[in-house]
RNA sequence: GGAGAGAUGGCUGAGCGGUUAAAAGCAGCAGACUGUAAAUCUGCCGGGCCACGCCCUACGGAGGUUCGAAUCCUCCUCUCUCCA
């Protein structure tokens, strides 16, 4: 991409009823969407090397402009080259401004109009950030893309509460814009809880600024699924077509089909890579805790359907015996295979879409996945 | 041979007359996890049952004191420490 050209460039490419097939360039390579993005909140995706982390081939990941700007600080990731030279990672980078840590770290947090005044969860100093100061850190770092500042607010909170905090977001966003370079694109961020007039208001709103992509926020925080479904189904379809549009923090595998089907490019969330740690494995079969005595000699592959080091390496038996005696091997092992999970899941649903068959695909994958059971033993006699 | 100390649920280990089916930790079993304060958190964990209550069996063994004992007394068995 040229110096001059624009910060990103989405190109639509197919689409299949309502599902996208597009291609993000940025200065890091394509992105083809719909993409998902691992998180890798302090410039790391727990537990992987960076060398690790592009063998398993994602075009973006994730960073978090609070805990990058509390540990190392901006002024020595700036001086250090930026995070992509930082963490020795060339492919594309989006950042959270730091909107999300309002909702989880509400305990320490003082919200104004002007921004917002953090304690720091390790050391108890207090930091202030504002729209204006979460996109120049983003701009700072160099990420390819960098998220407005919004409050995202907790489910179950009154609709005049959610107004409110919606009116918030709304005025940060175009101050956020305001402050936007031309090192990292911009996204705007629609909010509005789950109620319907609040989420139009909110996408009118967002969709009117210049942004180089809309988000759709403060979803899966504690709502019930069919409201989120709802909300999710009732927002997308409204978003720009022609910008990227990010679904944030979503979601489980089911999840990510029915973003997909809401006309959704991009999605993140922890999900992978917690319960990896935690010791939660996806399979083309369905969710299994490795812990579960009935993997303790259980030879197969962990999932007989996927190629990853993980699958093609070692046993189920073996992953049990590293996570129940805390190696740090079962980690790694664990946090590979479920990242490579949803990045084959996405790169399935590309090529389904591709091929108008995204509907297909999704039946498929979920009759499979169930919810549940993937234990691969033979039913007892 | 002598002098002490001690034996508690799979393990470590509190309790030292009633509120004790017995603290806590570990192990074990299961569950949760959605823009990461998370290699975290939660539940179960003697047995049985027509289970939000009841019945068995339980603190080395056998007796005893007491309305009531894991807790007090006697004897026995075993373990550890120190001195010979």
């Amino acid at each position: 991409m040229p110096e001059t050209a624009a910060r990103i460039a989405f190109t639509l490419l197919h689409e299949d009823s309502g599902a996208r097939r597009g291609r993000i360039a940025t200065r890091h390579g394509a992105i083809e969407t719909p993409v998902f993005m691992p998180v890798g909140t302090r410039a790391s995706v727990k537990s992987l090397t960076t060398d690790q982390l592009t063998a398993l081939g994602p075009e973006i990941v994730l960073c978090n402009t609070y805990h990058l700007m509390l540990r190392p600080g901006i002024d020595l990731l700036e001086q250090l080259g930026g995070i992509h030279e930082f963490m020795g990672w060339k492919g594309a980078i989006l950042s959270d401004s730091g909107g999300f840590q309002l909702f989880s770290l509400a305990s320490i947090r003082k919200i104004r109009e002007e921004g917002v005044e953090f304690r720091s969860h390790i050391d108890g100093t207090t930091h202030f950030l504002s729209p204006e100061a979460a996109v120049d850190i983003q701009n700072r770092m160099g990420v390819d893309i960098a998220m407005a500042f919004d409050e995202c607010p907790a489910y179950g909170i009154s609709k005049s509460e959610v107004e409110r905090s919606l009116s918030l977001t709304d005025r940060w966003a175009r101050r956020s814009l305001e402050a936007r370079r031309d090192t990292s694109a911009l996204f705007g961020i629609v909010q509005g809880g789950t109620h319907h007039d609040l989420r139009k208001r909110a996408v009118e709103e967002i969709a009117a600024l210049d942004f180089d992509g809309v988000a759709i926020g403060g979803l899966s925080v504690g709502e019930p699924k069919n409201e989120m479904l709802d909300t999710l189904r009732f927002t997308a379809p409204q978003l720009p077509r022609e910008r990227p549009r990010y679904l944030m923090g979503v979601g489980t595998p089911a999840d990510l089909l029915d973003g997909v089907a809401a006309g959704i490019d991009m999605f993140d969330c922890v999900m992978p890579t917690r319960n990896a740690r935690n010791g939660t494995l996806f399979t083309s079969l369905g969710k299994i805790a490795i812990k579960n005595a009935r993997f303790a000699a259980d030879k197969s592959p962990l999932d007989p359907a996927c190629s990853c080091v993980t699958c093609r390496t070692v046993s189920r038996a073996y992953l049990r015996h590293l996570f129940i005696n805390g190696e740090i091997a079962a980690l790694v092992y664990n946090t590979i295979h479920n990242v490579s999970f949803y990045l084959d899941l996405m790169g399935g649903i590309r090529h389904s879409i591709a091929s108008n068959s995204f509907g297909a695909f999704r039946e498929s994958f979920l009759s499979r996945f169930a919810d549940g059971e993937a234990d691969s033993d033979p039913a007892p006699g």
